[in-house]
DNA sequence: TTGAAAGCGCTAACAA
DNA sequence: TTGTTAGCGCTTTCAA
């Protein structure tokens, strides 16, 4: 009794019904009234049966495997990539337990329409995209409904979002807190929906605390947060802290303001986005607004398994300030 | 003809022999003639086939799988340490490609024997150690044919030995040409073999060059790094320079280094080890020697896809110098 | 709406 | 050493 994994024979044998109906129920494919629906349901809570991916993979011809796009990276940085180290992680365990594969596909930010044709079309549990914009996204969801992103994106498109806009608004607020008032920003790259959300908290508090707006895009790369803090303070000298939308990038300005010759936080408070391994090994450790990227991306897969997801579906969840030596006077 | 996938059916009609007999010299299990056997082959090679892991998985009743064991570090710390996600980021591809899955373990240094007897019983394709000491490694070795490891280890087991001796000497040798005469060392944690490697190329460099020892153990982390290396500076106030097992550490060192009011590389040249993100999100950037770590991942699963490696079999891989600013004055 | 039956591609007894 | 024969658990026609 131990040991035991009833298959979809027993659901049948339980519920009354012959295999073929079990199947359809198990598959949510037509075919089979509700009372008989319901027996069957029943009958697979009871015994607590789950399908043999194998068995499944062989006799329809697909591996159940979820698509998970990594848009605007580079092949190469994936493995390094803090934030996509993250979402794999997160992902990891949750597929693991449903027996299910990961396909990652890295792609430049605009992959080209035949690369979404053959994804979408080979898709089994379904697609998930790590960092694509609203055109990609909605190109993906046109040709395969079982699609979410793990940013907020097209409206149509069911996303994981995170309180971006609040997290940077807040950031600012805990600048302005410190005392800092000429709070500058390092953005995230102009397309990107996440960008466009912390732009929108930092302009939003600057406006409510009425500070100067003093802020550049970058790329969500270490170099870019360097090149464009580096501008910005050659713009305005008198930056006396700076909201930067990542941490990969605030590890850059951090190195950009003390190459410079100014000193973090005393002369720059720092506060980064994310809190990835970026921020601790940046010097001084970065304050940062804490992502709950892991639990983003397990919800991301548990929404595919569950089925396909509605339209516009959202998943909310929070951004918290982690306090470190990047603030602290 | 486009998208025809022969199998073994196929492979043993062209071979002339039977379906079992196909399936007996596929698995390398006994149980078939030389001269049959090359048969076989040829046709495999000719056919271009390749078994359908479903139905193996199915027929046999268990999945092919590669069995990742990450000991001494925290389950949670796993997403974010860059040594790890370079392993996965550089094994994934290749079980992606040979469709077998990734079973990750998480445990502590010292993996408790029912652990190690459960995960030997159920592994399929064989075990990955990644960071295992040589009594664990050898543990799992008695039990289960199928292992390597991701460091050198028991002499037994077969392994990916990348040059941490040459590197770390390499190291020495270069902070001894840009001037510095007092080096110290952060090692890695006593008990391991990677540490061990780069311990002793710390010793024989400081050796042969005539330099005063002035070392300390770590723990691969960030945490660590700083400890220790402030410990150090305490201890010996002239320290000129110092190299740090890990660059994860080597982030740490830096902080600790500028904390006390050094500057790095002007007062103190540091390098670090790995070539791991926090190399370059750390404040200067570090020069440090970089390990082909995906690279070794991936040679890693490709000698458990390719059966049963043998004993002590060692892979050898080098060890480069990467100058960034931690050690440009 | 339901069920019967035929495999998916492979492994593993068992016989020869 | 080889071949024959049952399945592994499931999906999917096809008939009823």
């Amino acid at each position: 009794m131990t040991g035991f994994r009833p298959t979809i024979n027993d659901v049948a044998l339980a519920a009354g019904v012959s295999r073929s109906t079990a199947s359809r129920v198990v598959n949510d494919v037509p075919g089979a009234s509700d009372p008989v629906r319901a027996r069957v349901r029943a009958a697979v809570a009871e015994l607590g049966y789950r399908p043999n991916e194998s068995a499944r993979a062989l006799a329809s011809g697909r591996r159940r495997a979820v698509d998970v796009i990594a848009v605007s990276s580079g092949a190469g940085r994936l493995g390094t990539h803090p934030y996509f180290s993250r979402v794999l992680a997160g992902m990891m365990p949750v597929l693991e337990e449903a027996d299910a594969q990961l396909r990652l596909h890295a792609m430049g930010s605009e992959p080209g329409a035949g690369d979404i044709e053959e994804i979408a079309a080979n898709a089994t549990l379904g697609v998930v995209l790590a960092d694509a914009g609203p055109a990609v996204a909605r190109r993906f969801h046109r040709r395969c409904r079982r699609v979410v992103s793990m940013v907020p994106t097209a409206a149509s498109v069911p996303g994981m979002e995170a309180d971006n806009t609040g997290g940077a608004y807040a950031a600012v607020g805990e600048l302005h807190r410190l005392g800092r008032r000429r709070i500058a920003a390092v953005h995230g790259p102009a397309g990107n929906p996440c960008a466009a959300d912390r732009r929108l908290g930092y302009l939003r508090a600057a406006e409510d605390l009425g500070l100067p707006v003093l802020d550049a895009d970058g790329d969500f790369c270490r170099e870019g947060g360097y090149a464009t803090a580096s501008r910005l303070l050659e713009r305005d000298p008198g930056i006396d802290a700076m909201f930067v939308a990542c941490d990969l990038m605030a590890a850059g300005a951090v190195q950009a303001i003390t190459a410079t010759g100014r000193r973090v936080p005393e002369d720059v408070s720092v506060i980064g986005f994310d809190d990835s391994i970026a921020a601790v090994c940046a010097n001084p450790p970065l304050t940062t607004m804490r992502l709950p990227v892991e639990e983003m991306a397990a919800a991301a897969i548990r929404l595919l398994l569950d089925g396909s997801p509605v339209r516009g579906h959202r998943q909310y969840f929070p951004v918290e300030l982690v306090t470190r030596r990047s603030t602290r006077a």
